[in-house]
DNA sequence: CTAGATGCAAACGCTTTGCAAAGAT
DNA sequence: ATCTTTGCAAAGCGTTTGCATCTAG
């Protein structure tokens, strides 16, 4: 028996909505969150509902069609599930979503699964920093800026 | 400058609900919600309100003494600073929590940083996956079960 | 004294749900 | 004809906020 296979919820009535809301989701590659799809689909379909866009979400996501992303603290982000798992680089200034694939990632899974005897099934990577335009834009204004040591 | 350090929130008041907070969230290592945190502190404190958790909370994450992590779908836990970084592993069925830290994770940090011309600040890394006994345990109850190929 | 912190209740934003109507098979 | 899915509105849940009161400094 495949251990990852959980989830039992199937596909029963191809609507035009789900048929529309997949499509979005595949042409979009970068990570939407609910509303944004919903605001996509509404282009389409003046009458689509948010609870729609909510309850097929889940249902991608249970047929493993999608993965549910953690970027930001306030609320989820979806992308079509990725050939090749990929990991995520966020600017902590501009928020910019970099994805990045590294070999040492894969590696550090199977070296963690041995150590603490997990059957691994996926990961998520967030690594946060300042990407380049940000570390230039904090320098330049930083030389305008009264020291705040005084502050506490 | 320091580009790490963007907050300016100070500890102006010393009350005791702050130091009592404080106290249960260095006592109680592990990864504690807003909630039971809450449970936690009207023991000692009857009075404790709900909001001054969370005002806490957000007071010690932006001085940096707490960390906010993402461990499930559903609400943030958090924990005190810890002096290594360290990642966690989730089990997908009876969502224990196992702390590790791993050289490969601090090695992927920086290459990715490099690569991607970014100034790492920090990662989280999240691996999902079955521990040892949900592995034994679903094995098992898979021997009495019928098989459910029929259900798509 | 007085600005900052608290407790309470109400508001908030994202997400889920109950229900009647519409739609797919 | 049946049973799923939809749209709408209302509820749910974790979190934040406005405000009067309290309190540490």
């Amino acid at each position: 028996m495949d251990v990852t296979e959980h989830k039992e919820k199937t596909w029963q009535r191809n609507t035009y909505q789900r048929r529309l809301l997949l499509e979005l989701m595949q042409e979009n590659g970068g990570h939407l969150d609910a509303d944004e799809l919903y605001q996509l689909a509404r282009q389409r379909e003046s009458s689509m509902s948010l609870s729609t866009v909510y309850r097929n979400l889940r249902l991608f996501k249970d047929l493993g069609l999608i993965e549910e992303r953690h970027l930001t603290e306030e609320h989820h982000h979806y992308e079509v599930k990725p050939v090749v798992e990929h990991h995520h680089l966020v600017c902590r200034r501009c928020g910019k979503v970099i994805e990045f694939t590294n070999p040492l990632a894969e590696k550090l899974k199977q070296r963690v699964g041995i150590e603490e005897d997990f059957l691994i099934t996926d990961a998520e990577i967030r690594i946060q920093g300042y990407c380049t335009e940000c570390r230039r834009a904090i320098e330049t204004a930083d030389h305008s800026m009264v020291s705040n040591v005084e502050k506490r």
